[in-house]
DNA sequence: TCTGGGGTCCTAGGACCC
DNA sequence: TCTGGGGTCCTAGGACCC
C-alpha cells in the first residue's frame, strides 16, 4: 500500500503557524509579482476566491471580507517543507519517502501490517501537525493514483474523514471510484477530461473499466496504460529514488514592470543564471547547454482574453560542461544580447540549463582545462553562505545592484525561520 | 493597470548513417 | 529513369503535474 501526505493549503498553512490568530480566518497567498492566487484556505474558498485566479479580479471579495493577503515567501515555505519531510522520514524511514513536491510526499507502507494502516496514517498526520504546525491530509490505497483519489476524498470532507482516508477493501475502492469524476484524477488534465467526457466516460470507475489498448491509443500511449493499471490497483508508477537528479534546470521570472533596456535584462539574466547554477551544483551536476529566453510585452486589444505569451529563445552548447557560475554567466549574457531588440519592452526572462551530467564525469579536452580546484572551492563557500541564509547574501557583480526589474512583493511576511532579525517576538 | 515558476514524460518527424 | 529497410539521435511540441 502507498500513502500520499499532502499539506492543506500549504503556503497559507505556513503563514498561519506564525499568525495563530488567522486559524479560522480566510487567508490567501499570491504568486511572484503578486499576480495570481496560488494558495487559499477553505474559508477563502467558501467566499468564492478562485484558485490560480488573478489577484486583481478577486480584489473586491478580498477587501470586503477582510481576507488576509500574503506575497509568496519561498525561503520560508522551503524551510517549512524541509521540516515536514524530515518528520515523515523519521516516522516512515528515509527510503520509504518520496518527496513529490514542496507540499506532498508518497510513502511506501509495505512495512506496515494491514490492520495498522489506519493508525499509522493518523500518526503521520498528528505528528507532522504537532512538530511543524502544518495541517496535512493522508490518503492510503494500493497505487499512487488511487492514493491520490483517497487523499482527494479526505480533503473534500474534512470533518467526516478527519483528513485521513484508507481504501483497503474492494468495496471502499469501488465507492471511491464511482464518486470521483475523471477530471479529478491525477494524470487527467483539461484536454483529456473533455475528450473522455465526449466518449461518455464520466467517473473514475468508467475509466477503470477500459482496456490498455484503448488507453494507449487515446490517452497518450504508455502514460495512459499506466493510468488504467493504477486505477485497477496495480502499481505502475514507481516510488522514485530520493536521489534522482533533474534532467533540466530552469530559472525564469516575470519582471515587476516591463523592462526596455539591455542593462536591466542582462542583470536579470545574470541573476537567474547564478540561481540555476546553484541548483545545478546542489545536485552535483554540470551542464553542457545553456539557453536564454525573453518574452516581449504584448500589445493586446482590450477585448482579448489572457493567453500564454510567446517567447524568443536561443541556446549555446558549451565547449565543456560546467557548473561554475561565471562560466555560465558569460554565454548567458551573450545570448541575452543576441535576443534583445532596441525599442522593445520585455515582461519576462529565463535561463535553462540542460544536457546535465554528473560532475564526476567531466573531462577536459585539448583546448580547455578542467575547472581548477580553487574555483570549485569558491563555489562551495558561496553556496554554503547563501544556503545557510536561504537567500543570496553573496552575489556576482553581473547581477547588478539596482534591480529595477525585480518583482513586486507588497505583502511578504517576515522570514521567521531563517533570519534572526525577523524572528517572531513573544511578549 | 494588474494573469507564477518550476518541472516531467511522451511522440512525431527530420537528419543522418550503413 | 530508377530511389530500400532499418537503425539512432535530436528537437519541437503537446500533455500533464504542483
Amino acid at each position: 500500500m502507498i500513502a500520499i501526505v499532502d499539506c492543506n493549503s500549504f503556503y497559507c498553512s505556513c503563514e498561519r503557524v506564525f499568525y495563530p490568530a488567522l486559524a479560522n480566518r480566510p487567508v490567501v497567498v499570491l504568486s511572484n509579482n503578486d499576480g495570481c492566487i496560488i494558495s487559499r484556505t477553505d474559508e477563502a474558498k467558501a467566499l468564492g476566491v478562485g484558485m490560480a485566479a488573478p489577484f486583481f479580479q478577486n480584489r473586491e471579495i478580498i477587501e470586503q471580507n477582510n481576507v488576509t493577503v500574503f506575497s509568496s515567501n519561498y525561503n520560508f515555505y522551503g524551510d517549512m517543507s524541509w521540516r515536514v519531510m524530515e518528520t515523515l522520514r523519521s516516522l516512515a524511514g528515509v527510503h520509504n519517502v518520496e518527496v513529490y513536491s514542496v507540499d506532498e510526499a508518497f510513502i511506501d507502507l509495505h512495512e506496515i501490517e494491514p490492520e495498522n494502516l489506519h493508525a499509522f496514517a493518523k500518526k503521520l498526520k498528528s505528528t507532522v501537525e504537532q512538530w511543524t504546525g502544518v495541517k496535512v491530509s493522508v490518503g492510503v490505497a494500493p497505487s499512487k493514483v488511487l492514493a491520490k483519489v483517497a487523499n482527494h476524498l479526505a480533503k473534500k470532507d474534512k470533518r467526516q474523514t478527519d483528513c485521513v482516508v484508507v481504501l483497503d477493501t474492494d468495496e471502499k475502492l469501488l465507492e471511491a471510484l464511482h464518486k470521483t469524476p475523471v477530471k479529478d484524477l491525477w494524470g487527467v488534465g483539461r484536454q483529456y477530461a473533455v475528450k473522455l467526457n465526449s466518449m461518455n466516460i464520466i467517473t473514475a470507475y468508467d475509466l477503470s473499466t477500459m482496456n490498455e489498448t484503448w488507453a494507449s491509443k487515446f490517452l497518450g500511449g504508455i502514460t495512459g496504460v499506466r493510468l488504467i493499471r493504477e486505477l485497477k490497483g496495480i502499481p505502475a508508477i514507481d516510488l522514485l529514488d530520493e536521489l534522482t537528479t533533474k534532467k533540466m534546470i530552469a530559472t525564469t521570472r516575470m519582471f515587476g514592470s516591463p523592462v526596455n533596456n539591455l542593462i536591466d535584462i542582462k542583470e536579470a539574466v545574470a541573476t537567474y543564471t547564478a540561481r540555476a547554477a546553484e541548483k545545478l551544483r546542489r545536485q552535483h551536476s554540470v551542464a553542457k547547454t545553456i539557453s536564454v529566453f525573453v518574452v516581449p510585452k504584448e500589445k493586446r486589444g482590450s477585448g482579448e482574453g489572457y493567453r500564454r505569451e510567446s517567447s524568443l529563445s536561443n541556446y549555446r552548447n558549451l565547449p565543456i560542461a560546467t557548473s561554475i557560475t561565471n562560466e555560465l554567466i558569460k554565454p548567458a549574457l551573450q545570448l541575452a544580447e543576441s535576443l534583445f531588440e532596441e525599442g522593445n519592452s520585455y515582461q519576462k526572462a529565463g535561463v535553462t540549463l540542460s544536457g546535465l551530467y554528473p560532475e564526476s564525469s567531466v573531462q577536459s579536452n585539448m583546448f580547455t582545462t578542467a575547472p581548477s580546484k580553487s574555483m570549485n572551492a569558491l563555489m562551495d563557500m558561496l553556496d554554503n553562505v547563501n544556503f545557510s541564509m536561504r537567500d543570496d547574501v553573496i552575489k556576482f557583480a553581473a547581477s547588478g545592484t539596482t534591480k529595477n526589474w525585480k518583482m513586486r512583493q507588497e505583502y511578504r511576511s517576515p522570514r521567521h525561520t531563517t533570519r534572526w532579525e525577523e524572528l517572531r517576538e513573544v511578549r
